[in-house]
DNA sequence: TGGGGATGAGCAAACGTTTACCACCACCGC
DNA sequence: GCGGTGGTGGTAAACGTTTGCTCATCCCCA
C-alpha cells in the first residue's frame, strides 16, 4: 500500500496526496478530505525512508552516551524522547561503553542513517571521528564534555552555583570542617567541581584542605572515608563530586557505625534518581537532567532550522 | 558523495561497488580492493535509507517500554543496543509513559520507519493498535505482558523458581512468619508472583496468610509495614513483589527504628540496579534483565530470518 | 470580449541504493 | 574449431516519496 494506491482510490495524483498528507495549503479542502478519508480507511502510513531519501531530511537526531545504565542518563534519554515526539523526530540512541570500537561504530551508524544532528554526552571522542561528522556539516552539541572548536555548540554546566549552595548550606549548619571527595582528575567536569568547591570555601573564609580524590564510583567514596578516619581528623561534613561517591561514603559510614547525619553530614551531587531511594535519603545538589536535555535538544533543533551553517562557537550555560 | 562517485573513481559500475561493499563473493578481489580503496579515501558511508527503500529491509527493531526512567529498563535497553550493534541493527526506542496517545504514536512511528520487528515491554497496549502491526505482519515479541494470540511470541518469566528460592532461603534461616507484599492486582505479573509465593509457602508447610497488597512503589511498601505493625503480629521476614516495595519497607523500618536484618528480614524482587546502592544492601531475587533482553532480541531475530511467517504462538520461559 | 494573474492539480524527474537480467569472455570437452 | 558452461561485470529498473515545472481553469478588470 503506497501513495499511488491512495491516489488511485481518491482519484487524484500522487502529488496531491503528498501535499494533502503534509497539510500544504495549496490543496483544495474538498480534495484533502477525500484523500484523508482513503488514508484512514486503508490505514496508510507514509514510508519514512522514501520521504527522507527525496527530501534529504531524516528527521533523526543522534544521541551518544557512555552507558545507558549509568543512572545519569535515563532521565535525559526520556526527555529527549519526549521532545522528539513533540517535534516529529526520532532518536538514534547509541552507547560507547567506553570502547573505542563502539565509539567508531556509533559515529558510523549516525552517518549511515543520515542523522540531522548529534548530541554527545560522553567524553573521549577522538577528533578523527568527530571530523567525519564535521565534514558532513552535521550539527554537533556537546554536553559538558566538548572541545572548544568552531561550529560546535557546547552546553556547559555551571557547577559553581550548585556547589556554593551546598557549601553555604553546610556552613549555615555551623560546619567548619567540610571535606570534598573529588572525581578522577582526567575528567574535566570533575575538576570544575573541585575548583568550585575551593572557590566556595574561600568565599566564606574556610580553608579547603580536606580534599581527597575519588573515582566517581562507590568504592572511591568508601576508601575516601577510610582515609579520613585514618588521618585522625574526621570532617563533620563531606561534599561529594557525584552521588555514587556519596553513596559509597554512606555505606562505609554504616559499616563503621558512623551515624548520618548526626556524626557526619553527606551531600552528593548529580541528582541521579538513586538519591531518593537510599536510606536515609541522600541530600544532593539538584542538577536537572531534564533541563540539560531540553537545552541540548533545543540547540540541535535550532541548528537544524538555521539555514546558514553558523561557524561561530556557541555556549549555553546551565543553572 | 554517492555510490556513483565511487564507481566513477574506481572505474567500475555502481553494481560492482554495491557488491564489493556488501562483500558479495562474486566480485574479483582485485576489483573489490580498488573499490574499498576509493571508499576509504573518500570516507564514503552508504545511505541506509536508500538501501532500506530498495531492499525492503530497514534493519530496525522497535522497542516499546513504559518509561525509560523506570529502573527496570536501562539494562534491557543497553543489552538491546549491544545486540543490535553485533547484528547490524538499530533500535527505535519508544516510551508510552502510560499515555494512550503516546502508545498510538509509538506504533505509528514504528510503522512509518518500517521496523522489522517490535519488542513490547509495557502492558496496556490496545488491540486496535496491535492490529496495525499484525496487519503488516511485523513480528511481535512480548515480554511478560503479552496476549496469547497466534503469531505472537511471548517471553514469560517463571517467577516460581525465584520466589521459591527466596522463601526457602528464609525458611532455612528459621523464619516461619514470612509475609508477602504483593503488587497491584490488575498486573498479571504481580498476580503470578503472589501465586508463586503461596505455592512456595505451601510446599514447605507454612501458611501464607500474611499477605497485603502494595502498589510496586515505595509508599506501598511503607504503608504495608505500618499495617503489619498495627495488626500486632509483625512478621520476621518480608518478601516483596518488587524492589521498590522493599525499599519502601526498609525506609519505614529505618524511621521506626526496626533493625534490618536483625529485627526483620527484607527480600526484594527484580534486580533493578538500585538494589546494590541501598544501605544496607538489599537482598533481592535476581531476575536477569540481560537474559531477558537477550531472549527477546534473539526471538525477534529468528522471526525476521524465518521465511515462512509462522502462525504458531511461541512461548519462551525465563529462569 | 480578451488578456493576465492567481490558484490548484498533474507530470515526471529526482533521491541513492539493490538486484534481475543480460552480455561477455575464457575455458573445456568433443 | 565449435558449442556449451560457468563465472564476472554492466545496464537499467525498481523502491516510495517530494517537488519543480507546466498547464488548465477561473476570475477580474480594462
Amino acid at each position: 500500500m503506497d501513495i499511488r494506491e491512495i491516489a488511485r482510490r481518491a482519484r487524484v495524483s500522487t502529488a496531491t496526496v503528498s501535499r494533502a498528507i503534509n497539510h500544504l495549503p495549496t490543496v483544495d479542502p474538498q480534495l484533502a478530505k477525500r484523500v484523508w478519508k482513503v488514508v484512514d480507511e486503508l490505514g496508510y502510513f507514509p514510508n519514512t525512508q522514501a520521504r527522507a531519501l527525496v527530501s534529504g531530511r531524516s528527521r533523526l537526531f543522534g544521541l551518544i552516551v557512555s552507558e545507558i545504565t549509568n543512572p545519569f542518563f535515563p532521565e535525559i534519554v526520556q526527555t529527549f524522547e519526549n521532545l522528539a515526539v513533540e517535534n516529529n523526530y526520532e532518536i538514534l540512541l547509541t552507547s560507547t561503553v567506553h570502547d573505542p570500537k563502539r565509539m567508531e561504530s556509533s559515529v558510523r551508524r549516525m552517518i549511515e542513517r543520515r542523522v540531522e544532528g548529534v548530541a554527545i554526552l560522553t567524553f573521549g571522542m577522538e577528533d578523527a571521528l568527530l571530523d567525519h561528522l564535521r565534514f558532513r556539516k552535521v550539527p554537533l552539541v556537546f554536553v559538558d564534555v566538548g572541545p572548544n572548536a568552531p561550529g560546535i555548540v557546547n552546553v556547559r554546566i555551571n557547577y559553581l552555583n550548585g556547589i556554593r549552595q551546598a557549601v553555604q548550606h553546610l556552613a549555615a549548619l555551623r560546619h567548619t570542617r567540610i571535606a570534598f571527595i573529588a572525581g578522577p582528575s582526567n575528567l574535566k567536569s570533575a575538576m570544575a567541581r573541585k575548583m568550585a568547591f575551593k572557590t566556595s570555601m574561600t568565599e566564606i573564609g574556610l580553608s579547603s584542605d580536606l580534599i581527597v580524590e575519588g573515582n566517581h564510583r562507590m568504592d572511591g567514596g568508601m576508601r575516601a572515608l577510610v582515609e579520613f578516619e585514618k588521618s585522625g581528623n574526621r570532617p563533620t561534613a563531606v561534599l561529594c563530586s557525584n552521588d555514587m561517591t556519596a553513596i559509597g561514603v554512606m555505606r562505609e559510614a554504616y559499616d563503621q557505625n558512623i551515624k548520618i547525619p548526626n556524626d557526619l553530614s553527606v551531600i552528593g551531587f548529580d541528582d541521579i534518581r538513586l538519591a531518593e531511594f537510599t536510606i536515609p535519603p541522600l541530600t544532593t545538589v539538584q542538577m536537572s537532567q531534564r533541563e540539560l536535555a531540553k537545552i541540548a535538544f533545543q540547540a540541535l533543533l535550532q541548528e537544524v532550522q538555521r539555514e546558514s551553517p553558523s561557524n561561530e562557537r556557541s555556549e549555553y550555560e546551565l543553572i
